[in-house]
DNA sequence: CATGGCAATTGATCTGCGTCAAGGAAAAGG
DNA sequence: CCTTTTCCTTGACGCAGATCAATTGCCATG
């Protein structure tokens, strides 16, 4: 978990097939010619759990996705009062086109592997291309329909309600990335600490440590260590947060 | 105050030099032929205040901007919790290309004029316009990042805090709005009721009602009735606002 | 001018969550 | 292996803000 800077080149790039900017993030519809061009603009770049991939304010020189591992933006005030306003799992986009600046500190999680573009390139590609420019404007909008949810959980809701909102949209995060294995209920690792947990949702540590417990003792969860969560029932989870079908994932 | 529904057309549509979606939203640098487009297709809606706009999963066959008058955003959970996602004040952009129904309830809490196009010739016309997406991308990132710095005041901030980060952000749009008036202060209307105020910053409305009088008591904004507020140093209240330079209104 | 209705204020009390503090469990590192 | 560090849990206590309840002020409208 060092903390240390500056961001190496993953050894082994991962082959295209593993790339969401490709097949996710952008290209759904592009041209060929359109995807050999951002073939050539793209590189990987590989960070060790804990490491910080750029902070608030810094200028940052590219734009990207996750490729594998778990990242997170967050957002911090002078007197240290923390909140974060991003989980970033594989697929989600991470910088701003006609921005210089990182808004929000990202740093990774676990190990991480993002595709990322250089920005100057990647904004003129998108003056030729609508098609990625559209892209975005829809992942965009999903994002920001994910943050306006957010927004619900963090001023209206319990607790209990805000950690089984969590778990919920964890699990069917993973649910989705593997399905199948409905057998013994959803099993999942948890991406990330109670203080980060409590960062996301408003809370202390200690609280979201008590609401943990406190879902456990009522079977609603099971745990394995700390971060490794079996959830026999989603539906009673889903009850637990007090849920107004939500389901989307601030990223 | 009635709150019946049927949307009326408003009986004198604004000139275009009060459209944003042509100077603001959309059009900045659109040639003269999408801009003709663009009028052909435009419409204009009127709405009393305490009207509904649209309501949440209703079908929202249209997009648009606010000419005049405040909508807000929000979200109803079954037990009847509110939570404000957005206010909506002139030039703000409403609705969702690709999307068939509304995902808030959107409100009108003054008297309202919007701008609208119907969604279908809105999408064709984005599909041969880059720059109405290009422009549409930069406004929804904006509010991306408004709702994030939203979601810091919901999680992390202090009752008194929370309102007069509200205040602030208030104090600052006004103040672009209408430039000068340095005199005796800032000086504004508030736009939304204690419990409309509440559920934007997930408190209730008693809380709300204490803090402004709190902030009052302390000198740090004066109140002529209920909504006309003064406020006589817009540094001190930033400095209530426990602020991390926030600023952006989540729209 | 009275009257009814809604919005806001203010007070009294309760409680969920934060704060402070002390261990315990699990990785990391030698 | 043991040591160190990091992360997590649990308890005791206090307080900010919710809840419950009563008034007050402010328009409307008859």
């Amino acid at each position: 978990m060092a903390a240390s800077r500056a961001p190496a080149l993953s050894p082994k790039p991962p082959d295209c097939g593993d790339c969401p900017i490709r097949h996710r993030a952008v290209c759904a519809r592009c041209e060929s010619d359109e995807l050999a061009e951002l073939e050539r603009i793209k590189f990987y770049r590989g960070y060790q759990a804990g490491q910080v991939v750029v902070s608030a304010g810094e200028p940052m020189g590219f734009v990207g996705s996750v490729v594998s591992g778990i990242a997170t933006l967050t957002q911090t005030m002078e007197d240290g009062r923390r909140s974060m306003v991003g989980l970033l799992l594989p697929s989600d986009f991470v910088g701003r086109p006609g921005r210089e600046t990182a808004a929000y500190d990202v740093t990774a999680t676990t190990d991480l592997v993002m595709c990322c573009f250089r920005r100057g390139a990647f904004e003129k590609l998108m003056l030729r291309t609508p098609n990625i420019g559209q892209r975005l404007l829809e992942m965009t909008l999903d994002e920001l329909d994910a943050a306006r949810e957010w927004m619900l959980v963090l001023g209206r809701k319990t607790a209990r309600e805000k950690i089984a909102s969590f778990l919920a949209t964890i699990a069917r995060r993973d649910a989705t990335l593997r399905p199948g294995a409905a057998d013994g209920g959803i099993v999942f690792d948890l991406p990330l600490t109670r203080e980060a947990m409590a960062d996301y949702l408003g809370l202390t540590l200690e609280t979201v440590s008590r609401q943990m417990s406190a879902l456990r003792r009522d079977g609603v969860i099971r745990l394995q260590g700390n971060r490794h969560v079996t959830v026999p029932d989603l539906a009673r989870l889903i009850e637990a947060a007090g849920d107004d079908s939500d389901g989307g994932l601030p990223g």
